[in-house]
DNA sequence: TGCCGGGGAATCCTATAGGATCTTCCGGTC
DNA sequence: GACCGGAAGATCCTATAGGATTCCCCGGCA
């Protein structure tokens, strides 16, 4: 119980709003309910056998977190999926801060948080198939590697800047594509070549590397 | 009335969650709650007049915007003052985008984002009195300078990270220093001429400059 | 003196109720 | 055929109630 707490404290699974959250978020995240639909309180309270009070409760936490969008007196929608502007302002963001978080690792990383790294790269290979299960498993990792990168360099506002443009990409990715996990996983493993080998420089250049690839397979055709 | 609607819509201020909301959020800047302090839910609602409902939602919100924490079953506490680290942590962030921003804004921004610029600049002089009024009125021209040149130079993500500092900037300065304003309000006047002068090296560098001198300011001595 | 256990008060959490607002549909009018 | 007005239904918003958990104090015991 004391390993585990990274970021969201021990156990706080014992309240029904947080469950309500999660049940909310991973709708959202899974297309359940779709970027731009409407999302209604009462609704989601009987689909989800609970009371109004603990779903608007979660919604005012997703609200503020930009999962969906309040209109007073009318509800909530899922945010809209973002524009081809967006989304080129959102990995721009992404090169300032990760590039410096792959270097910063290179230097300051210790011997378990290279083991970590290790085992993160080792854990998540091959994802082959095409199935909705591999895209999901891939992009918790994808989650992982990148918040692992941040962590290494000491910087809890990297990580959570990252966290928050995580969940729009992946809610947009699905959409363009899903058979990306090799080529990210592969561009993964250089960054962590570099750490692993304490080279700052080589680090920051394969994490740009990855990040403009990664937005040009996600751009539009 | 209408100036005024920069990023949050027109009139949002028909259902009372989000007078609770602005409400609660005035109490923790001003330190009418003290950071780290407890925060009662029934007690706030006794204090503003409104039910438990309304409030819990608006701290549902402030959980999110990290402003206060939440433990289940327990309740919820203001986030407590930045660490020494944690705040080195934080301009270290905005090192990464705010100097980028600024040199941004020197090469894209038209005339009229200009003409707000120096305009911005022009009714924010002169914070000479050392009272409380006075700080807050040169912290909201701090937070609106900075926001000004995100948009500026285009970018709605950095322009929301920057804001997010801002709130646990505005709890940590309060501690350590008042007198900064004329200080500060120097080195934004040499950001905006280098802004206007269309010289984007010079604005990163003066956007740098402010930031390492600010964070100097704050830093306990 | 220090530690432990129990009881009452306060607080949190979820459900429910009723008033207010919005949406939708339908008939009437131009 | 297009536009406008009103009524029914759904939804949102706030208040209130009751059960569950935690906090706090105080008396008993080592």
């Amino acid at each position: 119980m004391d390993a585990a707490a990274t970021a969201d404290g021990p156990a706080r699974r014992a309240v029904l709003v947080d469950q309500v959250h999660e049940a909310i978020k991973a709708r959202i995240m899974d297309h359940a309910i779709a970027p731009g639909e409407r999302v209604s309180i009462d609704g989601l309270a009987r689909e989800l056998g609970v009371s109004p009070t603990p779903v608007r409760e979660a919604l005012a936490r997703l609200e503020s977190a930009q999962l969906v969008v309040k209109e007073p007196l009318r509800g909530y929608r899922t945010t809209p999926l973002l524009t081809p502007a967006q989304l080129a302002d959102l990995y721009h963001f992404r090169l300032l801060i990760e590039p410096w978080a792959a270097a910063t690792a290179a230097e300051r990383a210790d011997a378990d948080g290279l083991a970590r790294l290790e085992a993160e790269l080792g854990a998540a290979d091959a994802p082959e198939s095409d199935t909705y299960a591999a895209y999901r498993a891939f992009s918790a990792h994808d989650a992982r590697f990148h918040q692992l990168i941040a962590e290494l360099a000491g910087s809890d506002q990297v990580r959570e800047a990252f966290q928050r443009t995580h969940w729009h990409l992946h809610i947009y990715r699905q959409y363009y594509d899903r058979g990306i996990g090799p080529q990210a996983l592969a561009e993964h493993r250089r960054v962590a070549d570099a750490v692993l080998a304490r080279d700052p420089a080589a680090a920051g250049d394969a994490m740009r590397a990855h990040l403009e690839q990664s937005h040009a397979r996600l751009r539009p055709a």
